[in-house]
DNA sequence: CAATGCACCTGCTCGC
DNA sequence: TGCGAGCAGGTGCATT
């Protein structure tokens, strides 16, 4: 479900709907979704008598900010199918509800996840946030960051002998880009997914930037749902929008040139494309 | 060191 | 209808 754009729209409800309530406690229902500390007691423990003072997001991280003078942290991955979303406690409980948290007398954060590889830490005050959430120690500039140049994407891009497709799911050499949106802006700036990375010239490598900022952008435009089957936090949409040039398209026309979409494995993951639009 | 393959899970879809 | 194979939006670790 999530990349970039479905993290940022999750952020943005969270944003709106969990800040100043206190926690007023927990529940675990599957013990290894909580990654920091060991005991999910302690988990619980050290959440309880908090408040939200504001949602971050880092890559496809999310870090609540718990109001402190000096704030310790509950940091959020969904990976592939975690959902966070606000409700009332006393709505039955879903199937592969993993995590509950209580805020106030009525109010639920629930977090689902089908394939239970999303995470949740706590981190304590003073302690470094890369320490804890060890996969943010490695994370790249974000691409809405002013630092995400030509330059600097040219000079992560010579450095690195692979599929740029390969490349572009690397989360320490842009951060946010998953299966989908990296299918769709390779299809948007012409380039095959099977070009290395040090093939790439500096025109292609300005054409790929602007597509991945324009295609991240316009997928936040509408929520996060151009091609997601996602669940807002307040549980609306799940529209599968059917918007994709190419994901998910294996044998349908181009809808640029009517040339049949190609599917190939590359570094594991399917990588959809026009072989006639991208060369 | 960089690149690759696979493990981690549950559930759905497809072909036989 | 049943069954196995293959697939799914991500990441971390072992192996080359």
């Amino acid at each position: 479900m999530p990349e970039l754009p479905e993290v940022e729209t999750v952020r943005g409800g969270l944003n709106q709907l969990t800040l100043s309530q206190e926690v007023t406690g927990g529940d675990v229902l599957l013990q290894r979704t909580i990654a920091y500390p060991f005991s999910v007691d302690e988990f619980i423990d050290k959440v309880k008598g908090n408040t939200i003072a504001t949602w971050h997001r880092r890559g496809k991280y999310l870090l609540a900010e718990l109001s402190s003078s000096s704030p310790s942290y509950l940091g959020v991955h969904l990976r592939m199918t975690g959902q966070l979303l606000w409700l009332t406690q006393d709505q039955p409980l879903h199937k592969h509800t993993r995590v509950r948290l209580f805020f106030g007398e009525k109010q639920e954060l629930r977090f689902v996840d089908q394939r239970t590889f999303g995470q949740m830490w706590y981190v304590p005050s003073h302690v470094a946030v890369e320490s804890i959430i060890t996969g943010l120690a490695k994370l790249a500039v974000d691409p809405f960051s002013p630092e995400f140049t030509v330059a600097y994407f040219a000079d992560k891009l010579k450095k690195s002998r692979r599929p740029i497709k390969t490349g572009l799911l690397d989360q320490s050499m842009v951060a946010g880009l998953g299966n989908i949106y990296a299918d769709e802006a390779l299809f948007k700036s012409g380039i095959l997914p099977t070009t290395l990375c040090t093939e790439l010239q500096l025109p292609q490598i300005e054409l790929l930037r602007t597509a991945i900022i324009q295609v991240l952008s316009a997928s936040i435009a509408v929520g996060g749902t151009t091609f997601s089957n996602f669940l807002s936090v307040k549980g609306v949409n799940g529209n599968y929008g059917g918007e994709a040039w190419v994901y998910n398209r294996t044998g349908e026309p181009c809808k640029i040139c009517g040339n049949v979409i190609g599917r190939i494995k590359l570094g594991g993951r399917s990588s959809h494309f026009c072989s006639q639009c991208q060369s």
